[in-house]
DNA sequence: GATGAATGAGGTTTCATTCAT
DNA sequence: AATGAATGAAACCTCATTCAT
């Protein structure tokens, strides 16, 4: 019972897996079930659709699995330091350096909720861009709170911090050689005198 | 000649507009030949193929049309200003102004955008985005020289306030009642004292 | 009325050189009406349809005018021989001439009756290659009704005939050097052999 | 694994049954993949897709199928006679025969082979028409190496050759009560009489 | 669990033809 | 007579999914 779920799982693991390095190279658009299963080493697409309930669900998985891993990584540094300042620095600091190791999820992560948010009228997928941003607003209203921060919008605050992170990705496409250490470096000065007293 | 060019550009026109809408409502990947000749009235996706040479030429000209019709919009007001600083602030709140008004436009624009290159390998189709950046950067530069501005990195302040703009269209998907002239505002003031000598 | 019948032939006339010109060039499958017009100079792939009653007439106008250039340049030099012996010696040669001269419409002549006959239930486009091998059985049997040939088949040998001559056209696509006047003479000695008295 | 090559080749082998049916009786021209499935009974055409790498691959095996089992046919009947002139005759009637034998096939294979090149650019398809035709050649050369035939240009006699063989078959649609074992009989009789000394 | 053949819907595109101007 | 926009059918192909083995 638990061997069977384990290899289940193993080769959910595999499939989601490949996903994810199709969709970083080829993009979304030709990320088929054949592309996929060519990666994973699996005979057959139908192998695929036995595992997941649709291509939605494994869209879903990647997504999942690109946001635990992120959320495992940054979590770490940011439960180290203390204080909504320090959280804040940490929180950039720490999402750009995953930005940096992990171009691949990155960009099949981004590629993923693009798609799955496509129309306006799809919600759910944008779940994960918003609660970022929740997370985000809560630390800098709690800022305010201490008089760490200054006087500021904490909602469109949040949200621009959030986009200034996710534009690395597009950044290092089109420039390879950006220093991210120094961008994050560079992001968190921007946001110290943004953040602070007048 | 004239009738006919005209005649032509109207019906491109009217094809382009189905596009856009289509685009807005169902999503880049949603929106197929067969939607968007619907939506304009075509009584056949071969019409579509008669006017423009193949999907990409459709998409082009949507990204064409909406990016001139906000850039106009921009111009105009950029150009009743001075300065680098009060460019900077036309700058952000007439484009989220136009966002404001063009709702379905954006979104058709940024899912053309984000479609336009498939994988990593993206190239060509960011070529606004880059663009706009590096306009932002010009200014910013321009007011370090000028000493409006302080000191900080031009180029990661640029993406910050693009990705910035940019993040109104989320957050009105989601928050449809969001007071936009008061998203432009803080984020005016943000950048105010991002931009603000120490 | 006459000029009106005269400038309607003039533009079937134009139309037909281009299809054969395009039928020679880009081979049947791809000649479609779009790309006849725009050889023939004409706007609209309606002209064409307004000219003629289908494309079966065009082809079929296509099939007439080649073949009747080519039996007039024939028949020209047929007449000037005298006997069933000399009027085969001059139908190949002549035949074999015209092909060489005019290598684009025997092209569009092939292209159109094979495409014409392409099932086996279809008739009619055959009837050209039959009556053509009807008139070598008729000068064959009349050669040895005179005595000039000797014992054998006409039927065969009117096929073999006319195949060989056929057999050109392939020959020179593949090698375009060939000596289509050595080729003549070679042939007609071969057929002086097979048809003489033992 | 064999089980499933073995599936995969009769799956393939019924399609390219099915293919060489339907061009025969419908001709190149309207045998699209529409039609090939609904004589093979599949339900949909992307079954074709999925078993030939387009309909390029598809025409290229029913060539392939077609050829190999008229090459054994006539190998096995060609092999059993020896010297250039016997050669020559078992070619000539084991190939008329084969032609008598399998009509739909032979319909076939001449329709692929005259639309697999389009325009005067052929190339690559002509391969087995000139193939055969260098063979021919080759036993001709040899026979006048070996004294047993004539002189002659032996390139004229293999197109006459080949091409009088394939002319049996518009001759059968036109004439289907022909005398196939007659043709070859006077064939061969003046091919005998050509080839011969003087 | 795993395979791969089969399905059927959907996509874009090209074509001959028609029609209003 | 001529134009060119519009039509609708048909083409090939890809895809996610299902099913028997």
């Amino acid at each position: 019972m638990q061997a069977k779920t384990f290899t289940e799982n193993a080769r959910r693991a595999q499939i989601v897996r490949a996903a994810i390095e199709t969709i970083g190279e080829l993009g979304y658009a030709k990320a088929s079930f054949g592309q996929i299963a060519k990666r994973a080493g699996l005979s057959s697409t139908g192998m695929i659709s036995y595992h997941f309930d649709g291509k939605a669900d494994l869209i879903a998985e990647v997504v999942r699995d690109v946001l635990a891993t992120s959320l495992a990584y940054m979590r770490e540094r940011i439960d180290a330091v203390h204080g909504p300042a320090a959280e804040l620095r940490a929180y950039i600091e720490s999402n750009l350096a995953f930005v940096a190791e992990h171009p691949v999820e990155l960009t099949a992560l981004l590629d993923c909720l693009r798609h799955g948010g496509g129309g306006a009228t799809t919600a759910g997928n944008d779940d994960w861009y918003h609660g970022a941003v929740d997370v985000l607003e809560s630390c800098l209203r709690e800022g305010q709170r201490t008089g760490e921060f200054g006087r500021f919008d904490p909602r469109v605050m949040a949200i621009t911090v959030r986009q200034a992170i996710d534009g690395i990705h597009t950044e290092l496409i089109r420039r390879p050689d950006t220093d991210v250490d120094a961008y994050a470096a560079e992001l968190v000065a921007i946001v110290d005198r943004a953040t602070a007293h007048d």
